[in-house]
DNA sequence: TTGGATGGGTAACTCAAGTTACACGCAATT
DNA sequence: AATTGCGTGTAACTTGAGTTACCCATCCAA
């Protein structure tokens, strides 16, 4: 774990910092599709992410869900942050994107080096501001665009996050993601292949004029 | 302008704090529609708000206008937080919903307090946290209503912040902040009065059935 | 008092997106 | 080989909301 922290966090915590985690950190490996928080839970200890990515989503009253944001290697959930602090219930689900490797840090420690470490302190300000900066985009996808430009978007983000740009997924995991239903998606991606943007095979899609290609 | 700290800050922060706060602050009294930040300033000072409201807006390339939330005595723009830590330009408009009072701080006290103060670290904490839950409520506005239902929603929370039952504005300002037109706000708010749930004069809008009534 | 600006009402049309329904192929299981 | 479930394609219809156009009323300044 200590080769992990220092390979993520060594740029950006004093030593010092760096040996309470590994003290007090446990690490976790989760798989693909790995449900690390759910709406109501109570959340008892704050991840770091040390590789893979997470998938932070919001439900509907219908449960229908919506894409918030991707979290990836060296960003820490800021909603966990809230919860903890407020120790209120998770308003958002983390769903693991890919194979996951995580060290969490149990909360009592969170108030300790907030005084303490001033990179930390900084850490944490800085996951707030990289939150609500993703939180904005997300809304300015919503009600700025539509659909056929964020499915296009959402495409790309997808692509960034898994460093690949055939994506293994379904019209259905992607009208779940977009807040919409399946017929739409089909359609708009039948229509992206007809621009020659994408090529649609079963079970994932190609995304052409990417660096990843 | 002590006064006003304690009535609105005395019983968050020390002491030492509310003092230095008097020391380097400066009183600013705004009247309503006064424009505080735009898009793309630079900010060299924070604002905490002593009485009044502020209404934060994100604009889209056409320039058409979103309310992301209202801003209220005790509260402070996050978003201001951000961008004096990371040195960016302003991501968000603010504007004085109606004659308000706020003290402005100069962002340099920031770091320092935060280290210093624990109150203030957990002011800012909270700060954060308030903020990304209204940018949630705001994604599930947008995403998850219909425009009857966030115009009903919208009416409310004006009244909320404005502690009064009549709202003075106009159709075409209230689409703006809904990013929608002003044709659709007619069409919607005629509806609602036909139901009976508000009442339409010229350049004021009664709601009925609230506590403020 | 007249003309312009602003606020609001309403009809008619367009379009993006949601819904329903059904067809077909692929893959895993029995 | 037959069954079942899943992933996808597509047509046909519905609906919420954006657009255009034109109306009238109020208010204010020239």
């Amino acid at each position: 774990m200590l080769h992990d922290l220092q390979q993520s966090y060594g740029g950006l915590f004093e030593k010092a910092l760096i040996e309470e985690i590994n003290q007090v950190g446990t690490f976790k490996e989760v798989p693909e599709g790995f449900l690390l928080i759910d709406f109501g839970q109570y959340i008892r200890s704050m991840p770091l992410l040390v590789s893979g990515a997470i998938k932070v989503l919001r439900e509907d009253q219908q449960g229908n869900e919506l894409l918030l944001y991707f979290l990836e290697e060296g960003d820490t959930c800021a909603m966990t942050l809230n919860c903890c602090l407020g120790q209120t219930q998770s308003e958002i689900r983390a769903v693991a994107e890919m194979d996951t490797k995580l060290i969490m840090i149990p909360i009592q420690k969170m108030e300790e080096w907030t005084g303490k470490y001033r990179s930390w302190r900084n850490f944490v300000f800085e996951s707030y501001h990289n939150r609500l900066m993703e939180m904005l985009e997300s809304i300015d996808s919503i009600a700025f665009l539509r659909m056929d430009e964020r499915l296009l978007k959402y495409l790309h983000e997808k692509i960034a996050v898994n460093h690949n740009a055939i994506l293994h997924t379904t019209h259905k995991e992607i009208a779940y993601d977009l807040h919409t239903s399946r017929v739409v998606i089909s359609r708009l991606l039948k229509t992206l292949e007809n621009n020659g943007a994408i090529k649609l095979h079963r079970n994932n899609i190609e995304v052409l004029g990417t660096d990843q290609n």
